[in-house]
RNA sequence: GCGCCCAUAGCUCAGCCGGUAGAGCAAUCGCCUUUUAAGCGACAGGUCGCAGGUUCGAACCCUGCUGGGCGCACCA
């Protein structure tokens, strides 16, 4: 919409402002700058025995707010840690004062100095040097808090539109300091992943992520095209088959964490490119593995918060382990009555019918879908608590091994918090003529029409064929970890960028939008 | 893909029943040597998302388009 070359009258008086500091001999870009602290170690440095005689030091960072009054300026640098009040007065930087008087808003610039209290008790610099380290030529868009006689705060301006906020996510972060916190917990929680699982005797592996079939979940895919092979290629919708090629061949314990990519609607929950954790374990079956999810989730959430009891959109969670169990089967006819192993059709869709499903909807309802319908509206909306589901009806579960006791069911459990689910995990379908099978039923349903039916993949079937001990394998989605974590109900607040129509006027490529 | 809502100055917003736009902050200039929303004064800044239509006249009403938000659908 706003076209990001077009220069706006502020960013004009900028480059001017430029010109000059450049006639001046001073370079608009600096090119490095010694720091002896960061602004919260310059705050956290001073004691108030110091006096008058405070040390000196070096900081460097971005005008944050600016107050000039003629011969004296006072300003707020902020860097990575925080900011802190500067003094800069006329008389004893006089030759640097025409620097001073070009300043902006949002420049970075470094600055040497004693540490000293004002009149009003904050801790400052009062400078002695100063330099330009980069010049800003577009305004931030600040908002200014304003806080009023009665402890109220009034907010001027500021960032918020949304668009704007993950279009330029940089300018986000430089205006919302306190966003960055979420990519920290953010990169703990992932840190934490690796060394829970380093600790375990866990490899971690990178598998193709352009791969020539796609497949290990249900998703259509984003396709791509090889040039010097002249073929399609896939991004990958899922690690599964590779990591579970790996377990084939002798690595025993795996873990991959990186990105899958699925060619679907974009949501509060969805991205298009989101970040999965997946990990296989030979001779393990699927409890071994809700173990460890349980572990490791209760893991996570005491180092990245501090304790296993927070509220999350007003709901108060405990994460101390052991999490509630409760069957899918029995867990649903203990909430609505309807035994999904012997009930019909007819009577799941009246129950769903009654949910607020449209009719027509439900009536074109079946099988799987159906099930999961059922699910939806009786037990998931009731898991807000930690809570493994187990034990899914084989139809809602293609992948996973028939359960060794009821041949109806799969050894398959899901982890729920708040009604979202977070984790997916199965004793790994290991019976390669099983699996033949299943690709082949997927095949027919293809043709039928369903474009995310999975495809035959012939290798993986020969990989099992040599023998693949019987497996757990987990999938966690990391983003909606993080939002839990976090307390965020959209992924765009957990991803650095999130995926976004382009900008700007497209007119200017015709016939693109009315082919459909 | 469908529905509802939104788009006005660099930012945040106001603009009633149609009469061609305003405020605060930011900017520019002047004054100000301990301020912190600094203050005081002055001056600028807009193709009202884009394209049509209705009308004597459109930011405002209608249609289409673009982008966004929320919900639904799809989807783990």
């Amino acid at each position: 919409m706003i076209d990001p070359l077009e220069r706006s009258y502020i960013e004009t008086a900028r480059r001017e402002k430029r010109a000059r500091l450049e006639a001046l001999g001073i370079r608009p870009f600096a090119y490095r700058f010694e720091r002896s602290h960061s602004a919260a170690a310059v705050v956290a440095l001073w004691d108030d025995a110091m006096g008058d005689a405070g040390p000196q030091v070096r900081i460097a960072g971005r005008i944050a707010a600016l107050r000039g009054q003629g011969k004296t300026m006072f300003a707020h640098l902020e860097d990575g840690s925080g900011r802190i009040q500067i003094y800069l007065k006329r008389d004893q930087l006089e030759p640097a004062w025409p620097l001073v008087e070009l300043l902006d808003l949002d420049d970075h610039i470094g600055v040497t100095g004693r540490l000293f209290r004002t009149r009003t008790g904050e801790v400052s610099v009062w400078v002695a040097a100063v330099e330009l380290l980069a010049k800003s030529l577009r305004s931030l868009p600040r908002g200014k808090v304003e806080k009023l006689a009665d402890g109220s705060t009034v907010v001027h301006g500021g960032l918020t539109d949304p668009e704007v906020r993950y279009r330029q996510r940089y300018a986000d972060f430089a205006v919302h300091p306190e966003l960055r916190d979420d990519f920290r917990t953010r990169a703990r929680a992932i840190a934490f992943v690796r060394r829970f699982l380093d600790a375990r005797g866990y490899l971690e592996v990178e598998t193709p992520v352009l791969q020539p079939l796609y497949g290990g979940a249900a998703a259509r895919p984003f396709v791509t095209h090889h040039n010097a092979l002249d073929m399609p290629l896939y991004l990958r919708i899922a690690d599964e088959l590779y990591l579970k090629r790996l377990i084939v061949g002798g690595f025993e314990r795996v873990y991959e964490i990186g990105h899958d990519f699925r060619n679907e609607g974009m949501d509060r929950t969805h991205n298009p490119e989101f970040t999965m954790l997946e990990w296989y374990q030979a001779y393990a079956d699927y409890i071994d593995m809700l173990e460890m999810v349980q572990e490791m989730v209760s893991g996570i959430v005491q180092e990245c918060l501090g304790g296993l009891e927070h509220v999350r959109h007003g709901v108060p969670l405990n994460f101390a382990p052991p999490y509630r169990r409760v069957s899918f089967c029995e867990g649903i006819k203990a909430v609505c009555g309807i035994d999904v192993l012997t009930a019909s059709e007819e009577e799941m869709r009246a129950f769903v019918a009654t949910q607020g499903e449209s009719l027509e909807a439900v009536r074109t309802m079946s099988g799987g879908r159906l099930l999961d319908e059922v699910f939806k509206h009786s037990l998931e909306p009731r898991l807000a608590q930690p809570t493994f589901v187990l034990d899914y009806p084989k139809a809602l579960s293609p992948l996973a091994k028939t359960h060794r006791d009821d041949a109806r069911l799969t050894e398959r459990f899901e982890l729920f918090v708040n009604g979202t689910e977070l984790a997916n995990a199965f004793s790994e379908l290991n019976d390669p003529d099983d699996q033949r099978a299943r690709f082949e039923d997927q095949g027919r349903q293809r043709e039928a029409g369903d474009e995310e039916a999975q495809q035959m993949d012939a290798d993986y079937v020969r990989a099992l064929e040599y023998g693949m001990p019987p497996t757990g394998g987990v999938g966690l989605g990391i983003d909606r970890l993080v939002m839990l974590l976090t307390d965020h109900s959209s992924i765009r607040d957990v991803i650095l960028f999130p995926a976004m129509r382009p900008e700007g006027d497209r007119r200017a490529s015709p016939d693109a939008d009315d082919a459909g």
